[in-house]
DNA sequence: ATGTCCCAGTCTCTGGGA
């Protein structure tokens, strides 16, 4: 079985590639990010025909999250089980701008479902913007939601790959530059132990254990060719519980969907297990 | 390197976000 990873920055302006990618790399189930559709608009029609259910769970204009499995999707559980996002329309409300307004806990960046006997959860981490910004905060209580909601819903010994775009590069071997970051977002101490309580419920960095090198990025800035000369970040993350972590075989990373023509600008990762 | 790409709305350009 093969579980994949793929913030792709619009799934409207990258449905073509998205498909090409699932043919090629036949995963069973692909999380999604930034998909950045309502959910009326979610291309159901386009994966049914090649083999994948697709479950959205979006707001239109920014954020969404999606999971296409061809292995089942049941269960399915939606922002922690909070209820619904608001419309991110004009009049709702929801303000990107205004500080005030902003809650990330109200937007589309979690959604679960068991897919092949396995509770895989899509996510898309609050970028955080700068240290000193409600963003930050916002994004430091997002990752506390998402902690609580394993605590008191789901088990360690469950089958579960929590994965996506968590905003957050773990180690400095994650980052092309470390002095550059000191002070920024994606690399705090605050963040980095988001991730690593997350780790501490009971997960592990399954792509870490085949990928212990440095510069295995996932996300290259599209501005200064920096996808060309390898400054990145590794954010895009695949965690497993034990009973699914005991089952890898391998990750890897498709550098090449970075490429060509109108890329997103994160590459896809993937794990594979044994049956 | 404020260098690119996405979106919606103000709509063939602009502003905001990443």
């Amino acid at each position: 079985m093969r579980i994949a990873t793929w913030n792709v920055n619009s799934l409207k302006a990258r449905q073509d590639r998205v498909l090409e990618w699932l043919e090629l790399r036949q995963p069973d189930v692909l999380l999604l990010q930034e998909t950045k559709l309502a959910d009326d608009a979610a291309p159901l029609m386009a994966f049914g025909m090649a083999g994948y259910e697709l479950v959205h769970h979006g707001e239109g204009r920014w954020n969404g999250v999606a999971i296409a499995s061809r292995v089942g999707t049941a269960d399915v559980v939606a922002n922690f089980g909070d209820g619904p996002v608001r419309d991110s329309g004009p009049g709702s409300g929801l303000s990107q701008t205004a500080e005030g307004d902003f809650d990330p806990l109200d937007e589309a960046r979690m959604v679960s479902a068991v897919c092949g006997g396995i509770r895989v959860v899509s996510l898309y981490a609050p970028n955080g913007r700068a240290l000193d910004t409600p963003f930050y905060a916002g994004k430091l209580a997002w990752f506390g939601r998402l902690s609580r909601w394993l605590e008191e819903t789901r088990d360690p010994e469950e089958p579960l790959v929590l994965g996506g775009d968590l905003n957050v590069a773990p180690e400095d071997l994650d980052v092309y530059e470390p002095a550059d970051f000191v002070g920024t977002t994606h690399t705090s101490a605050p963040e980095r132990a988001a991730l690593d309580r997350l780790l501490d419920w009971g997960l592990e960095d399954v792509v870490r254990r085949f990928h212990p090198e440095a510069g295995f990025y996932t996300w290259w800035d599209y501005r200064g060719g920096n996808f060309h000369k390898n400054l990145g970040m590794r954010i895009d993350h695949l965690y497993a519980t034990a009973p699914v972590a005991a089952r890898a075989t391998g990750a890897e990373r498709d550098r090449d969907a970075r490429k060509g023509t109108l890329p997103s600008d994160h590459a896809p990762i993937w794990v594979d297990l044994a049956d």
